[in-house]
DNA sequence: ATTTTGAGAACGAACGTTCGCTCTTTAAAA
DNA sequence: TTTTAAAGAGCGAACGTTCGTTCTCAAAAT
């Protein structure tokens, strides 16, 4: 999918490669993307309640005067850390179906998305969030839209591949869903690789439990008995 | 199969009683009680941290002078909330090995589990305390206690079975362990059941990734003994 | 008489947020 | 080009509130 970016039709048509958005915005933009840097870094630590506006303002290098014109409220800083999270984590798992076999491309972008998500040390802000989605409005409005896109997604994924004969025709895709979801919640909350698991042997029993779900007809490359 | 379970109190316990048993003993445990309960439902509510001492003390009927006669500090309360759930859990998961087969034990006691979890609301609970132990070294501790306690308990479980020839012989206990856990875990946080998927297919899907992994043969009727 | 329990006002600290001010940038006016 | 007015950005002390906790004192229990 392909969002447009901004196009503004003016009177003359600059052959120049000139700044089309103003020096101002692009500063304001620098200084968001800033803040958000600090808040992360600092909501990682302390968590959304434990971190200070005085201690994102100190990651930041800024004064809260100067923070305070670029987000209106703490609450407003949770959300987008929040929203961006959420987001990311979308884009890393709309890679699934990107692969030479059903059950590799479905692999594949969920242990790159776990690497990732192990490497950035996202394993606290994800549970963190979580925990705020329990109670705060627009938090979990914000997971429960990303969720809703990735069932979305993973459906239309599932459906596809058993309409093509790649699944078992009376696998329950309502109910393997959720568990799979669960399943890989499970694995950012307890963060399997932090623990030291080899990412090989994730990725044997991974693609086991897949299989015994999905039951897919092509077969397997190796794996000769 | 019996395992031993065994649990020693830990170190964030209410201010110390004494060890004799009397009516003055059993009143001071009923408070302890109806404190916890009363922190228990803030908590939920608003969070760790969203929840005033306050709040706990309303919902107590109870002064903040009476109740820190019992707890020295919220933090306390965190903790030994914390510990109590994380050990309920603990009990709850160590039925396994209790059933006619070894799958059927397994399952069995994660379903009853899931079950009673959903059913008395501890999904915010434990995202909260997870969330919690990502920064709160107290409840770190606590929760790598009940959970180094349950591998134990699940590795003693899977070698048994491994050794008696249940399960594939080659089958890699100490990745499998993580995994499953990462699956329940998942489960507890996007609360399965509370999304209205069917208890029976949950139980299905489960029986079928847990079998994947395990690869049991054939269970003996019993053992001759 | 002594100890335990309880109530609830009060405390200091910390919080999110605001305010008043200065400095810089912008751009129109001169 | 220079001047000047307006707007934006930034600072940091200070504000009002809320928080966890303590203090004082009285009632109850032993």
């Amino acid at each position: 999918m392909d969002f447009g970016s901004e196009h503004t039709s003016g009177h003359t048509q600059p052959v120049a490669a000139q700044p089309e958005k103003g020096v101002r915005a692009e500063k304001r933009e620098a200084q968001i993307t800033r803040i958000l840097g600090a808040a992360h870094t600092c909501f990682v630590q302390s968590g959304f309640r434990g971190a200070s506006m005085h201690d994102i303002c100190r990651e930041a290098e800024m004064s809260p005067g100067a923070l305070y014109r670029y987000f209106p409220s703490k609450e407003a800083l949770i959300e987008a850390i929040a929203e961006r999270d959420r987001i990311n984590d979308l884009r890393n798992m709309a890679r699934m179906g990107e692969g030479p076999t059903l059950i590799d491309g479905f692999i594949n972008s969920v242990m790159a998305h776990f690497k990732d998500h192990h490497a950035r040390g996202m394993g606290p802000l994800f549970t963190e969030i979580r925990a705020e989605s329990m109670r705060n409005e627009t938090v979990a409005a914000c997971c429960q839209k990303t969720e809703g896109e990735f069932i979305r997604l993973f459906h239309a994924f599932l459906s596809q591949a058993k309409a093509d004969g790649h699944i078992d025709p009376v696998a329950e895709i309502d109910a393997i869903i959720p568990m799979m979801m669960a399943l890989g919640e499970g694995m950012m909350l307890s963060d399997v690789i932090g623990k030291g698991v080899d990412p090989a042997s994730i990725e044997k029993i991974l693609r086991a439990m897949s299989e015994s779900i999905l039951r897919p007809k092509i077969a397997p490359p190796a794996k000769a008995g």
